[in-house]
DNA sequence: AGAGATACCTGGGAGC
DNA sequence: TGCTCCCAGGTATCTC
C-alpha cells in the first residue's frame, strides 16, 4: 500500500515522465471507485498540458496548463504506471491516460478505494480547495512538538487516533502510528490532551526518524512499483511493533500486546508505551 | 459537537 | 476440494 514515503516517489517519478507532456484522450473502464470516475469525461483535460506534479499528503497533483489539476489518492491498492500501448490491460485498471507521446498513464486499483478528481486552482502551484483541510506535513518543520502540543489540547480521543487525524499530520497511516508511539514510548491508549510537551517532542521525533528511514528502505520498494505486490517492501522487515501480537517486545521482552481502535488492529508493548 | 462505529471493496487465508 | 467467513487498509458518513 501506498504510504506517503511511497508516494513521494510515485509522485517524483510522475513529475519526469509527465511536465510538458500534453493529454491526448482519456479512457474510463470502470467507474466506480470512491468517487466516481465518469465527471472526469467532461472535465478540461483532453488537449491540455501537464505543467507541474507535486504531492500533498498522500496526495499526488498533476497540474494542468488551464489552472485545472487532477488528484489521485492511492487508498490502499491504487498503483500507478507509465507504460506503452502495447501492454495488454490489467484487470483492475480502471483509467488510463493517453499522453502525446505515445504513451498511457495507467490508474489501477483493487480494492477501489482510490480517487482521482478534476478540480480547480485558484492559483498555479496552489493547493485545490479539496485538500485545504489536510494538516501538517510530517518531514516539514512545521510539524514540531509545539503544534503537536497545541492540536493535542483540543482534542478528548486517544493518541493513536489523533496521530491518525489528516487534520493534525498527514500520511501516517495504522502501521507507522504503531511503530512511531513505540519509539516515542507512548501508549496508543492514552488520553492526547493527557500528552506532556516532551512526550509531543519524542513523537514528533519518532514520525520524522521512521519516515525518512521508510523513504529509504520504501524507494527502493517502489522503484519497481510495475510488481503488483508492493505491499512488502525492505521496511516490513523492520516493524517492530506492528503485527507482532504475542512476540516479545525488543527493547525490554515483555509480551507485545494488541486490541482494536477504531476497528484497526492496534499493537504496543504494555512495559515501554506509558 | 464530537467520538466511535460502520460502509465501501477485493483477494487471500483460515477453518470446516 | 470448495465453500464461507473474516481481515486488511484510508476515508466518508452515519449514529449515538
Amino acid at each position: 500500500m501506498p504510504e506517503l514515503p511511497e508516494v513521494e516517489t510515485i509522485t517524483n517519478a510522475l513529475k519526469k515522465s509527465l511536465v510538458s507532456r500534453k493529454i491526448i484522450n482519456l479512457e474510463i473502464f470502470s467507474p466506480k471507485m470512491r468517487e466516481p470516475l465518469t465527471p472526469l469525461a467532461d472535465a478540461d483535460i483532453v488537449g491540455r498540458s501537464i505543467i507541474d506534479v507535486r504531492r500533498r499528503g498522500r496526495y499526488t497533483i498533476i497540474e494542468l496548463d488551464n489552472l485545472g489539476a487532477i488528484i489521485m489518492h492511492y487508498g490502499m491498492s491504487g498503483v500507478v504506471r507509465i507504460e506503452g500501448s502495447e501492454i495488454p490491460k490489467r484487470k483492475h485498471e480502471h483509467l488510463f491516460f493517453h499522453l502525446d507521446d505515445g504513451k498511457i498513464l495507467k490508474f489501477e486499483c483493487t480494492r477501489r478505494f482510490s480517487l482521482v478528481k478534476y478540480c480547480r486552482l485558484e492559483q498555479s502551484g496552489a493547493t485545490p480547495t479539496e485538500l485545504a483541510f489536510l494538516g501538517a506535513e510530517p518531514l516539514n518543520d512545521d510539524f514540531n512538538g509545539e503544534y503537536l502540543y497545541a492540536k493535542s489540547r483540543k482534542t478528548s480521543g486517544n493518541v493513536k487516533n489523533f496521530i491518525m487525524n489528516n487534520e493534525v499530520v498527514v500520511g501516517v497511516g495504522n502501521i507507522y502510528v504503531a511503530e512511531s508511539l513505540f519509539s516515542a514510548g507512548v501508549s496508543p491508549l492514552r488520553q492526547a490532551k493527557s500528552l506532556s510537551l516532551s512526550e509531543c517532542d519524542k513523537i514528533v521525533e519518532s514520525i520524522k526518524v521512521i519516515l525518512k528511514k521508510a523513504i529509504a528502505a520504501g524507494g527502493s520498494t517502489i522503484s519497481d512499483y510495475r510488481h503488483v505486490d508492493g505491499s512488502e517492501g525492505k521496511f516490513a522487515r523492520e516493524l517492530q511493533m506492528y503485527g507482532r501480537a504475542g512476540e516479545k517486545c525488543v527493547k525490554c521482552g515483555a509480551v507485545i500486546a494488541s486490541c482494536r481502535i477504531g476497528g484497526r488492529s492496534t499493537f504496543y508493548c504494555p512495559k515501554c508505551q506509558k
